[in-house]
DNA sequence: GGGTGAATGCGGCAATTTGTCGCATTTTCA
DNA sequence: TGAAAATGCGACAAATTGCCGCATTCACCC
């Protein structure tokens, strides 16, 4: 359970990112930490290495906002149910962070997350006790954004739909949804 | 089986909400959509409540309850584990949305959301029987304005401090509101 | 296959909104 | 009463949004 700890066996973690450059760096970062990790690209190939051999932990990057990257938790699972599936997307939301978890996912991270992070993120046990509430409001920026992705994801991804329903212009969802992962 | 048939039984709704005059407008809306809601303004009376008779549905806002706000979640569930609880929270943030469908709430909503909403969140994932689904969505500056007026309210009119929170510059808080003359 | 309507991505430009600074009051509180 | 904070508001620059248009792409139906 601690890929820290020099004389234990290593954890098999698979790390699954569309992004070659992140997918590297970060893999490196968790092979230093003591685990066996293995990387892969794509969905498909995600779950043939998962069949092929099942690894204790997933580290699933969702770098494309939609649920095709979040039904592979699922699948996943069907594989081998200890499977621990730690989910990472730089399109973070409420909305997609209550389907993961329903999905079966350990966790839900934002990017950017660094590797102590989300291995922090795999130890938090279900049920703990002291939750400090975030006794902040959600900034204007935030609830938006909140709010778009899930009238979004409502209307199955359809921009236009979507934007009508806002009553705010096509073009302007457009840009705000264009502008959102590469804004903190 | 159907909210809005006058013949169907009603289904019971349990509201927990500290706030006297926002659960007596949802608990009025939902009533009007055909549930029969009861309401409860503490997790101790709430837990007693389903004791005595077990809702269908549980609506569990957290705007001040901390922690134990969560932890009702598994009590609930200990008294009845057909129980649907949704959570409705004015501070939400992606952590404590983990926490509570790790717990078992079948959905998490931030506030502002409106009756329709929050059935519609119901409705989700879980071959739930139908309900009310005409749920428009709230426009992005209705649900702007709601979220700035709750948070002022929070902060005793304090325009400052409050666009200080929300993220925004406090003379466009002050032009926000100045447009509004008469909101209702 | 061809036709049709809807959706998408994006450039450009005007209109509107927001950020920022400054300053004179007013309010709050010790 | 004195200091710190909050407020209201004008002015101007910076950023965002509304509103075109157009070329593709996609789904669906005849």
């Amino acid at each position: 359970m601690n890929g820290n700890d020099p004389t234990a066996e290593s954890s098999s973690l698979l790390l699954v990112d569309d992004d070659p450059t992140f997918c590297r760096v970060l893999a490196q970062a968790l092979t230093r930490r003591g685990f066996a990790v293995s990387t892969t690209h794509t969905s498909a190939t995600a779950l043939l290495a998962a069949q092929a051999d099942p690894p204790e932990y997933v580290v699933l990057d969702l770098n494309l906002a939609g649920d095709s990257g979040l039904m592979l938790i699922p699948e996943l699972l069907t594989v081998e149910s200890a499977i621990r599936i730690m989910v990472l997307t730089g399109y973070a939301s409420i909305a997609t962070a209550v389907e993961a978890i329903k999905l079966g996912a350990v966790n839900y991270l934002p990017k950017p997350a660094d590797a102590d992070q989300i291995l922090a993120a795999f130890t938090v046990n279900g049920g703990d006790p002291a939750m400090p509430i975030n006794a902040r409001p959600l900034s204007i920026n935030r609830l938006e954004w909140e709010h778009i992705q899930r009238v979004l994801h409502d209307n199955d991804g359809n921009i236009s739909v979507t934007a009508r329903q806002l009553n705010m212009h096509r073009r302007t969802l457009q840009r705000k949804l264009a502008k959102r992962p590469a804004q903190f």
